[in-house]
DNA sequence: GTGAAAGCGCTAACAG
DNA sequence: CTGTTAGCGCTTTCAC
């Protein structure tokens, strides 16, 4: 591992002045820069971060801290966030909060504050007023993705958007029975995602002058075993039977469709089923969708703090960045029956 | 930000003290101890990772490398060696080879070579001889999961016995036409899993005196679809169909099973599934897999490099380090009709 | 445009 | 058991 010290020399320059070259930062001769770059190259040099870190105060590094590493949004959110990083020389630390236990305490209260990060991303989280103290003391950049933070810069995409104009599309194709597989009350703590949705739902079917029914609404856990058994329900009674389905996410809305050919339905002949996500399987399963894109949402949070990392007085213009979405039809939805 | 010179005043101590009480290394009373913990918990004192490992040379973070981010087996190891690290008071630091682009050199030639690293864990990679170069160049522990890397401690499980297991339990329960749908050639590039699962199968039948028929055999890409597809090329032919098929993945597994369905075949009345993986949808399936267990072979990779970084001069015993995987029974085999 | 030198905040001998 | 001290390998003033 040749260190800096050996550039210098090599080039016949300081470690200062091969400091400045590499680093890009502060003047230095086209001359000088070659043949200390030449050096670098020759030896193979790369600057030790701790070294580095300790004397400038910048890491190079970000933290990423996700609920739990499962699903497909996640690990999307965070391989576009990687993506980004890379481009930017950056690397990335994931803070997993799964398990349960002190985890989570053990996260907020040392590793985050080991000062090895420029900023960190926290991803569908909410976070606690203590550990949004935590991490302000450290004094970095925190962006939040999907769920709301006090007094953070957060990107979301807007749910009862989203739920409206999925409710809409099945509107405009002539349903007026459109059941809701929406998130049961558990999964409400953290933003609110299932309330929201369900209010962009209620909304679309008020303005159509479509009146909302209670039991058209089946709550489940955003897997795929409960949309299924959502669907059932709400599928198996024989009298007002809805003739389209809106659920939350796509992963629901694949158990909604299986549901509905357990029980010799056709879709979308018999029934429509439409989702939110556009996740890997939407395509296979020829799922109408609401499409977001959760690899273009980590990488727009690395665009974010990279901004806030280059001119630091920065403030927060709008707290809250609306992300996009957009409606993917596939062969899921069609006019009702008859 | 305390630093460890406010601890030390604030305990009556020297920071040499501190440092050896928080870091539990070197002798310390019983008296002092207490103090200092004190002094740093009131003032929530945290190392500073870059001036501690500057001066030790120790940097508690250890990198993991994975092709990418997508599937539920890489967030499955990621998320295991995750928990196992922090348990360990180790960060995690992610490099995600996707993209195709320059990343994986840049990788290779500089993010990895940092300093910022103890130990690396590879996951199902395929390292070239100039990666596995670079990365000794660091002079750092490295240990695989799944992919045999020369010369590299590696986890794997064993694929042929995998198959083989998967085989003989469709035998055991009377089948003798069994299709496999396996990797095709692209796949094998990386680790030969699928030629080696195919081996595994074809033991089996030869060991239980049947013959290993070519027209059986289907290769598909480990998606659903791609399972779907080579099912339905199986099954359509009314002439010696299979009664059975062994997937190489869950997911080709509930590919198949989707596509005996959408040719009115019952499974397992008329064909019997297993796969491997046991994926988190294989239950909701019914899947029979073998269970192999993505999370646990984060935490070994993990335990191995504790121990290899606790005591330097442990060389690898044995090169390979085989993972358990075992039989999980559900819904999909039975029987062949009859 | 370049070099000298003073740290960044901690750890690890080495004394005592 | 504890304190003193010399770095770890860079970056960054500040002169020149």
């Amino acid at each position: 591992m040749a260190g800096i010290e050996d550039v210098a020399r090599l080039a016949g320059v300081s470690t200062a002045t091969v400091s400045r070259t590499l680093s890009g930062k502060g003047p230095v001769s086209a001359a000088t820069r070659l043949k200390v770059e030449a050096a670098a190259e020759q030896l193979g040099y790369v600057v030790s971060a701790s070294a580095s870190s300790l004397a400038s105060g910048r890491t190079k590094n970000i933290g990423v801290v996700i609920p739990f590493l499962g699903g497909w949004f996640f690990p999307s959110v965070v391989e576009g966030a990687q993506r980004a990083l890379l481009r930017n020389g950056y690397d990335l630390t994931l803070y997993n909060l799964a398990g349960g236990g002190d985890e989570r305490a053990s996260v907020f209260d040392n590793f985050l504050l080991r000062q090895r990060l420029d900023a960190v991303i926290a991803v569908s989280l909410e976070l606690t007023e203590h550990e949004v103290d935590r991490l302000y003391a450290v004094g970095k950049p925190l962006v939040g993705v999907g769920g709301p933070i006090g007094g953070v810069r957060t990107l979301t995409i807007d749910d009862r958007a989203v739920a409206r104009l999925a409710t809409e599309h099945l509107l405009s194709l002539g349903h007026t029975r459109i059941g809701h597989v929406g998130g049961s009350k558990e999964f409400d703590l953290d933003f609110h995602l299932p309330t929201n949705r369900r209010i962009g739902y209620e909304a679309a079917l008020e303005t159509a002058g479509i009146g909302v029914w209670a039991e058209l609404f089946e709550p489940a856990d955003f897997t795929m075993r409960g949309g299924y058994q959502a669907a059932r329900r709400l599928l198996e009674r024989d009298h007002d039977r809805p003739t389209a389905i809106f659920a939350a996410s796509d992963e629901m809305a694949i158990g909604c469709i299986l549901a509905a050919r357990d029980l010799g339905l056709t879709v979308p002949g018999d029934i429509s089923v439409i989702g939110v996500d556009d996740h890997e399987l939407a395509d296979f399963f020829g799922l109408t969708t609401i499409a977001q894109f959760p690899q273009g949402q980590g990488e727009k949070a690395v665009d974010v703090l990279m901004e806030q990392l280059r001119d630091r007085p920065v403030e927060p213009v709008g707290l809250n960045i609306s992300m996009p979405f957009e409606l993917k039809q596939r062969s899921s939805t069609a006019a009702p029956p008859r």
